[in-house]
DNA sequence: CGGAATCCGTAAGGATACTG
DNA sequence: CAGTATCCTTACGGATTCCG
């Protein structure tokens, strides 16, 4: 018996399940690099715009903001002319950081299977057979 | 000194980042909770569609058909009438459980806290003052 | 420097209906 | 049962301009 279990299972449900409060948070193109940048403590925003590659002030500020709302994120600001403004995470905000930084690993150990088996997947559904490896062709892919 | 360092730390890449790449594939409204529903064992369609509240024929045909591509999830049909279709995880999409634990506990954990600083952030905003505490108003929001 | 405001295009996702 | 196909709405995010 493959089955898990014949016994009814709960529901997974966006509104009570852990893994969408999670996602609630986390999940958008720019929220864990912004946290990633701030991993090593306060950092400035002008600094977080160039080390967060590709970002605009727009989804910076608008990242940050709502991290900021979420409690993850503390600002500081110096008023200073021009005006100086520092983001850290907070204690809860480096809680995070201890499973996001499993992610990222788990992305770095597996993500080259990944790529070899969308290149798999791909050819199979454009050609009708199958390949065995691919390994060849998706090495210029890997970082 | 409560600046890192002040030496040349690397960007942040969209494309070289290991969150990235796991976001490439998690990061979605339904995709976690789909895999959510595999960590038992083999699951039909119909069964997901059920344990999966609230997401649609659409979004779990295409949401699977990813992951199949991503080489995360198989596939399996028995060719009776009506069709039966079961999904698992692949070994290298159970790989992905444990890190995807971690998150969900972490939601499990903190978000009461988060929702607290929203509320919290909120009346500051719309009020101009500061509460200490918001956790009575929260209550209802806790599952 | 650190934003806010505005405009705009794309794409993610929902609703519904149809099919082998 | 396990999908496709189509339409449609919204929200995410990019580009640009302006401001204290």
């Amino acid at each position: 018996m493959t089955y898990a279990s014949k016994t009814k299972q709960s529901d997974i449900s966006l509104s009570n399940c852990g893994y969408s409060k999670v996602l609630d948070i986390i999940s958008n193109k720019w929220t864990v690099l912004v946290i990633y940048a701030m991993e090593n403590g306060k950092i400035r925003y002008g600094e977080m715009l160039r080390r967060v590659e590709g970002i605009s002030k727009k989804m910076l500020t608008q990242t940050v903001r709502k991290l900021e709302r979420d409690g993850l994120v503390q600002r500081h600001i110096s008023p200073t002319v021009p005006p100086s403004v520092e983001y850290s995470l907070t204690p809860l905000g480096e809680t995070l950081l201890q499973p996001m930084k499993e992610l990222r690993q788990w992305g770095r150990v597996n993500y080259t299977q990944v790529v070899e088996a969308r290149a798999n997947y791909d050819f199979a559904y454009t050609t009708g057979s199958l390949k065995k490896s691919s390994a060849d062709e998706v090495m210029e892919l890997q970082v």
